[in-house]
DNA sequence: TTTGCTGCAAATAGTTTGCAGAGAC
DNA sequence: GTCTCTGCAAACTATTTGCAGCAAA
């Protein structure tokens, strides 16, 4: 089973657990967030159940998207340019690397933010519960087509 | 003279150098971002600066407080809960630790970012540009109070 | 059958914009 | 005197909510 797959029945699993019904709807939502591929915004997953769900409310999106990530099972990234969007293929705090040129994000798994907690629990004393971290910049493939720096405004 | 003080010399000193005209009103924002304490929202200058000035336009401070971040002199810290804030006093990027039971912001300095911004040089090969780190838990203060694990609902 | 879910439309919150008069330079 | 800035109100975007009918369990 691929993991795309686990999760959708991951999301499944836990609306059973919590007595929700499973609707159309709830499935088609819950078979987009799994995948997640792009991150999707509400607006997105709204957008892409259009051909299959004509019907389907912008509402209703929303509603199951929030109960999902109440469930722990949707992960909702807040970037800082105010745009929310949505995991549910990973849905544990992860850092998103974004290219400020062509807007891919990179997902790497980083070996030093374990050491950061550390020194935020040292620094602090807080009890670590979540955290958020986006970093941005420009990709390889964006540097390659125009070198940063050589874009001006006229002096 | 104080970093309070300072940081509003330079506010308005970019002002001035980008011909933007010094207005009483971008004079009291300029002075209120540039302590910043409790990092504010755009409604909160604005009612901060009801009192001496109650014909001050919101429209009028969300369009000096976007003037100034474009300046770079105002850090738009955008937090995973949607909400917007602003701070003048440190308008770069650094950490900030936000306690979920009494919303207490810390800002530590953190010496392993370099090593994480290293890490996520080495592992994606972005060009860094800027970045936004929010860490969420429990402060010292508020574990004292009502340890955490001991809210719980009906089993 | 029962209870929760959906679609619709209206409400709300946060932010932006057009315009005419006021004020900084 | 010129040109930008401000206050006001309306517009806009993103999100939430009330309600009546519908459908999953």
């Amino acid at each position: 089973m691929t993991h795309t797959k686990k999760r959708y029945q991951a999301i499944i699993g836990k609306l059973k657990a919590g007595h929700h019904k499973i609707t159309p709807q709830r499935m088609a939502i819950a078979e987009i967030l799994a995948d997640s591929k792009g991150h999707p915004s509400v607006e997105n997953v709204y957008e892409q159940l259009q051909s299959d769900y004509p019907n389907m409310s912008l509402a209703t999106v929303y509603r199951n998207v929030m109960l999902m990530k109440s469930l722990g099972e949707v992960l909702e990234l807040g970037f800082p340019d105010g745009s929310n969007r949505y995991d549910g293929n990973k849905p544990y705090p992860h850092p998103h690397i974004i290219c400020v040129r062509c807007r891919k994000i990179m997902e790497p798994d980083l070996s030093t933010l374990e050491d950061m907690t550390k020194e935020v629990i040292r620094k602090t004393d807080f009890t670590v519960l979540t955290h958020q971290l986006t970093v941005f910049g420009v990709c390889r493939d964006c540097k390659k087509e125009k070198p940063a720096g050589n874009h001006k405004d006229k002096p």
